[in-house]
DNA sequence: GAAAACA
DNA sequence: TGTTTTCAACGCTAG
DNA sequence: CTAGCG
């Protein structure tokens, strides 16, 4: 990693003027001006990781993409990482690692940015697990007590300490650091056995189903989000739905009261953050092993496993 | 949003 | 030249 | 392999 300081490069700002969330008429400014001035404490969270670029060049309701490549006609100070696709094939991705690049991507209506969980060099270790909440619509107080039940066995009982953030959409994540000593594969496979632990605890309430009509107004837990070239919505961005929420990390004494997973938005995000500042902050500095977790993990299991059946 | 294709 | 068309993902899971 | 899902 070099220390040379980057030159200082200039964004063209085009049609600043126009509305993205006609709702409460947010325009392409407002986007880029939040994106400037969470930069600082957004960096640290998306340094080095490939993105996938959600984009929505005529506003909220005209059509969207997404966007995964990091095409010629990006400039060339926006950094790109040559990454191999599974199925074969190298794609340059853009990795975001100064602020304006967010500048840039919300010039290019580039609302929401998903990030990997591992990052350059080391592409196919997850530097951190994601456990993603999905409620059923409307069903967010499932959220706050699976992430409750799930910060409870996870710190009383494996010995991690998980992080918690609304999405800014429907549920809430829990993000725990790791070493980078486990694959995506080895990652995956501990999360999924999580995810059972919880489900067996609580069935009437929680799921590892992926069929929407097998949940049942179930919460999902979602652990296929900690896969290679797989992506989740990166703290601190911007959700494409009306009043333009944003993914918010919290501290957990936020998660008892009047949580929605919406609360935070463009329009309240920083009031929030003078009064708690980042409270990801310490995330950076913890990296948990797998290897311990695992095995007290696999003692839980044998515990629950139901006694044998005769014939 | 921007490049390619078209009139 | 101005206008219209085209393009912009991918990996896991269950069956 | 495909459909569903995120
Ligand atoms: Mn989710
Ligand atoms: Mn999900």
């Amino acid at each position: 990693m070099s220390k040379r300081e980057k030159t200082v490069v200039e964004v063209e700002i085009t049609h600043p003027d126009k509305v993205l969330f006609p709702g409460e008429k947010i325009t392409k400014g407002q986007l880029i001006e939040y994106y400037r001035r969470v930069a600082p404490v957004m960096l640290p969270h998306v340094e080095g990781r490939p993105i996938t670029m959600h984009r929505y060049p005529r506003g909220l309701r005209g059509t969207s993409f997404i966007q995964q490549e990091a095409p010629e006609y990006f400039p060339a100070w926006i950094r790109r990482e040559p990454v191999e696709k599974r199925e074969g094939g190298i794609t340059d991705r853009v990795v975001v690692d100064r602020p304006e690049t967010l500048v840039y991507l919300a010039n290019q209506a580039c609302l929401t940015i998903h990030t990997w969980l591992s990052r350059a060099g080391r592409l196919e270790f997850p530097d951190r697990l994601v456990f993603d909440l999905d409620p059923p619509e409307g069903g967010f107080s499932l959220a706050v007590f699976a992430a409750r039940e799930l910060r409870r066995l996870l710190t009383e009982e494996l010995e991690m300490l998980p992080f918690v953030m609304t999405t800014g959409s429907r549920g809430l994540h829990l993000a725990i650091p790791l070493d980078g000593r486990a694959d995506f594969d080895a990652v995956r496979e501990f999360a999924r056995e999580v995810a059972e632990v919880m489900v067996q605890r609580h069935p009437d309430r929680l799921t590892a189903e992926v069929r929407l009509a097998k949940r049942g107004g179930r919460l999902f837990l979602d652990t296929a989000r900690n896969a290679y070239g797989q992506t989740a919505v990166a703290p601190y961005s911007v959700r494409a739905k009306p009043g333009a929420p944003v993914a918010t990390p919290l501290e957990w004494k936020e998660l008892e009261a009047d949580l929605e997973a919406q609360k935070y938005t463009v329009n309240n995000l920083f009031a929030h953050l003078d009064r708690r500042g980042d409270p990801w902050e310490a995330l950076r500095q913890q990296r948990f092993s797998l290897v311990v977790a695992r095995s007290k993990l696999d003692r839980l299991r044998a515990d629950f496993r139901p006694e044998p059946l005769f014939a």
